[in-house]
DNA sequence: TTAATAAATTTAACAATGTTAATTATATTT
DNA sequence: AAATATAATTAACATTGTTAAATTTATTAA
């Protein structure tokens, strides 16, 4: 019985590789349940068997690229010390991310969830992750009493609503016009909230 | 050859109409060609001899939406004197008007608009909404050395990033989980940036 | 006014996509 | 090795956008 369980896994990786693959290259929208059979090497219909419906795979690739985004993230963030600069460091990593892979962003933050299994840990993880990037730095200038409880709380939420606005208006709506913008555009934004 | 531009317009406006009374009632996800010809009372390949494509009718409606958003926050901030209280105001009945009308929200900020023609103008026109809607009140504050003329594009950006993200978690990602909730965040976000 | 022509509208049809049911192929068990 | 269970595929249907062919309606010319 545990046999079955491995091999069931193993080919319920292979659908969730070949949508991860499509995802980051051609994005979502390129996303269907032919395209991801094929890539995956098996009929569309074999799909179905492994899981409920083609948002079920999806959604399981969010998670996936999460914890990809994290680890990527905190290496980077490693060589520095913790506090306001790794903050920025760390927004700034995170909103590279995205900006590389769109379909990654849109899968995020665009595609409805409604009729997800577990949609709202789902839901919660996505919103949350800034938060959970940049935990440890917060807390560090709590400590050195940078900025107080309630500011923190404010600050928290005003740079993942800015950020999440700001990538959202450049991905989908080409605002600012250019990268180099956008990043000048990223780093007033975070000076606004953590320089004040 | 008037009175066929006159006739032409007409039965391009109920397209347009019925399009508006799906994008209000069931959101962007329900409009379609079939529904929307339906309720203007005409085949669904009528459409395609007023409208190069199902998107160049939706994107008639952005600019359609907006004119009617434009007025009726424009009436409600006519009996407040123009200032930072009032940018207040005109950003919470913009948030107000989006919370009331999910779909157009979709629409504004989350339909993907490649290939429409004249793209550009209609994502310009979107995301500098809320600055034309505030920009009397931002002069004022100049005027009155209130913030300086650096601070202001600065929290012109600030409060139309944040919105627009908090806006979209709280649509696609039910986050926060209430309106009250909702409410009490943007209340916070919008003091963040304005009461320095 | 009526036959010819132009214009507008509709029905039929196709392509892409998600999904399910029926069929076929493969693996397991007795 | 035959019977049965499991897995995979093909066929089929529904929905949606779009185009082409057919039909209806309106306009024009005799």
């Amino acid at each position: 019985m545990e046999r079955k369980q491995i091999q069931e896994q193993r080919i319920r990786n292979y659908f969730i590789e070949a949508t991860r693959e499509i995802l980051k290259g051609e994005g979502l929208k390129s996303v269907n349940v032919r395209a991801i059979a094929e890539r995956a090497g098996y009929s569309y219909a074999t799909l179905y068997n492994y899981f409920k419906d083609i948002k079920e795979l999806i959604f399981i690739c969010v998670q996936d690229f999460q914890k990809e985004a994290e680890i990527l993230i905190n290496e980077k963030a490693l060589s520095k010390p913790a506090g306001k600069e790794r903050i920025r460091e760390i927004a700034k990593d995170y909103i590279q991310y995205f900006t590389q892979y769109p379909g990654i962003f849109d899968l995020f933050f665009l595609e409805k969830m409604v009729g997800i299994s577990g949609k709202h840990p789902t839901a919660e993880l996505i919103y949350t992750f800034l938060d959970r990037l940049t935990e440890n730095d917060w807390n560090t200038c709590r400590e050195l009493n940078l900025y107080s409880e309630d500011q923190i709380l404010t600050m928290k939420k005003q740079m993942n609503y800015s950020i999440t606005g700001l990538l959202l208006m450049y991905m989908n709506r080409m605002h600012p016009q250019s990268y180099d913008l956008f990043i000048r555009d990223v780093d007033n934004q975070l000076s606004f909230v953590l320089d004040k």
